[in-house]
DNA sequence: AAGGTGACTGGCG
DNA sequence: TCGCCAGCCACCT
């Protein structure tokens, strides 16, 4: 049985990010240094990028809500990918400043735990 | 098995 | 605030 079957990069550390991005809740984004700090490596911000990179177009994980520190959509244009994301989280009411970048302030996911900016105040 | 590339991040100017 | 350089880790050939 078994066979782990790879499936492609199904790597320990690949598995475990799109893992992490399909925790990430629908309208939130999150960058691949947090992404990296969730699977247990912070200095693997282009291991997930790679991940991602090598992600089947048939799988399930939202691989659009992973977005730079910058809240900057960075990825290859040439694929239409970037359009790509950007409508995607137009879909999922995500907003977009002026300046081209997402309101981190407004849709950055901190992780399982929480961390929103404006919570924590227990009662 | 080894080398090169990159969907990143942080520090400086 | 923006642009450039160096460091790190994982993926691909």
């Amino acid at each position: 049985m078994s066979a782990l079957s790879p499936g492609g990069p199904g790597n320990r550390f690949a598995r475990r990010v799109y893992q992490v991005v399909r925790s990430i809740p629908e309208g939130r984004v999150t960058s691949y240094g947090a992404v990296a700090a969730l699977v247990g490596s912070p200095r693997a911000a282009r291991g997930v990028g790679a991940a991602l990179n090598a992600l089947p177009p048939d799988s399930d994980v939202p691989w659009w809500r992973v977005v730079n520190r910058n809240g900057e959509v960075t990825i290859p244009s040439e694929l239409g990918l970037r359009a790509l994301q950007r409508t995607l989280l137009a879909a999922e009411a995500v907003t977009f400043l002026p300046s081209g970048r997402i309101d981190l302030d407004r849709h950055a996911w901190s992780g399982p735990d929480g961390g929103w900016p404006d919570e924590g105040n227990g009662t």
